[in-house]
DNA sequence: CATGAATGAGCATTCATTCAT
DNA sequence: TATGAATGAATGCTCATTCAT
């Protein structure tokens, strides 16, 4: 076999990454062995070697998917809102995540209930894992940035009461989605809806009635 | 007949916890092997095999004082708050978490750093392991009922939004704490009493205000 | 018909032997990969194949190298030679390696230094592979009967004490040989001029004392 | 079991590194697994992780006990010659080594021919592998420096030809002495004895004839 | 012919667990 | 009781070799 295109190539490796995740999701990431991965993804055992440097970068990789998952919906989010309240910004944070599938950077489909697991996986690894931390650590620090800038701008709107501090602020939205994430993922929370009223009507309610005592 | 006594005994399992403890929030559940707490503990390499069947059941003692730490503050709070706003609720839950130590069933000092990086580490394996599993989802049943009821004490008493679903809200408040516990061990969180107060702010203004209305 | 010349093959096999010799003599046969011998010369993974059945055969052709270079100019003096002294045949001997580069039976220029290091595991791999040792063992034969025959040629002309056993004394000159080598690639001998030296007055005297009987 | 009594555990101990012996002399140190040598100790596969910490640490212990054999006798037979001729000594040398088998420090016995076949794989090992180059280069140096010092003593008592240098004469005694073993491991060489005599003829010959025959 | 992706057996090493002392 | 030596299955990873393209 002579040199692979780029899109095989490319095919082959998210063949991987996606057996990965399936055992990740299913088995968790150190009871899953690379033998493991292989046999998932229909390959040998030297197989993903070619594609990772170490089982440790097949976890970095799908970690980053993870936080990705959870982060880019959020910030963007956060970076089109004008005058977005904290409700709002929560509502349609938890709004994007209420799919079974998202595609990733090449046009896959990936199952968001795997990549879920995956991320709670994740924030075990990255209490101790330098290689998990550094990227999730930052993307954190990017979204509650986009999210502080939001919650400025409707502050200025009204739509955010004028005694909250950005800062603290955009951390109790991030708070509120990776707890949700968490009931979702292990403590069976089925009615994601449910959740996102309640945060609405008592976030939202609070933030409306301000502006007209003040 | 024993030959050492039940408190001799008892002093030395504790020991062995302390020491998986330590172990456990440094290394994680699966870089730590066996003869690692041994030797942390200053014990055999088979001594801990005298008071535990398994590394899983020692995992498992040390995910339920985890869980323990987390749930049995808010359940007690909202035992015993006649008309808590969600807003008091939370705050007072965080508050409980704001020491250094707690003192674990036999009078034992117990760092609060490390079982709450267990905690994040016990998310995870809840995932896949049944025995970790049942008791996590059944004493956050537990602690889940307890807030709603509190709540719906709390609507009665015109302390929280009448619109708000208990059963959702109760969801929201562990959602917020887990969240909260999240970003402090993983995601840099220093200014918790800044975490606190904007989760006031941004909920308690919302109970306050309804009242008037009604 | 070939594709391509016997002058590219054969300029082919060349380049992939010497970068085996250069990773041989690097880092030892044994933690030399064949990708690494391919990357070193610049070629696919699969093209040394075209050339050399196994990683067996490389280690093969680069021993008899090794032993060529030691065995090739000691015999060709013991062939010529007419009544030379067994310090004779030594110091020329020692003389004929106190070049930087050789050149090898295609005109290519080859470093002594890493074929004598490659000749030191040469003698390893001996010990257990028949195919290193059958020829080198052959070799070794031939000079040694050449050498032989040199001094009983020099013990008739009186350079070499009549009391010597030509077969045994060639052994003592091959010891020599091979002890010089050894000293110079892996016990840091750097006056080769002054081991000749001695060698020759060592040896040399018995030569000399006989000479009043010429 | 409890704790072993040291002596047991040295018996064990030699008792790997015997088997590793036998198997290295064999098959070569890189041709022989780990679970080859537990396999030739009847030992379990993880047992001799107790003892050594890895592979390499088995070797270099190997390589000692191989460097030991061949310069302890010669440095022993320097230090103590009183006016010895560069033929006594290597033929006292080449004396020490006619044995088959010698007592290693806790008093075993220990094949000669399969240390000297792996004192050859050593002289490769050395080539490349720091911790084995260290201690053999240092070995190889007191012997060599006591060799000087026993030929200097000689040149004064008229047993050493004054125009020889005592450090390139030493270097030619070891070169001798490692060009005997590697003929005898390697190339046959059965007629140790005759290799000493003629030794003996073409040094020591020389050596004495000066003196009177001038 | 040449490529380099793929294979899969093999290796060094670890570790949960057992049990003789 | 307590010890810690021993076990042996399992793991992450490598690499000689093959062969489809």
């Amino acid at each position: 076999m002579p040199r692979i295109s780029p899109e095989r190539r490319e095919a082959k490796r998210a063949e991987i990454v996606a057996a990965a995740r399936r055992c990740f999701s299913r088995d968790g990431f150190h009871q899953t062995s690379m033998p493991d991965i292989a046999a998932e993804a229909g390959v040998s055992a030297g197989a993903p070697y070619r594609y990772f440097a170490s089982k440790e970068e097949i976890i970095l990789a799908i970690a980053e998917d993870a936080f990705g998952l959870v982060f880019r919906p959020v910030e963007r989010l956060a970076a089109v809102s004008e005058a977005a309240s904290v409700a709002e910004l929560v509502a349609a944070s938890l709004e994007a995540l209420s799919v079974d599938t998202v595609t990733d950077a090449t046009g896959r489909s990936v199952s968001v209930e795997e990549l879920l697991r995956c991320a709670v996986q994740a924030w075990s690894e990255l209490l101790r894992n330098e290689a998990v931390r550094t990227p999730a650590v930052e993307g954190f620090e990017v979204v509650r940035r986009s999210i502080a800038a939001a919650l400025g701008r409707g502050q200025k709107a009204g739509a955010v009461p004028i005694t909250a501090d950005p800062e603290n602020s955009a951390r109790v939205v991030m708070g509120l989605l990776h707890g949700y994430l968490l009931q979702r993922v292990a403590f069976s929370l089925t009615d994601t809806a449910g959740f996102s009223e309640d945060v609405t009507v008592l976030l939202g309610g609070g933030a409306q009635c301000e502006a007209p005592a003040r």
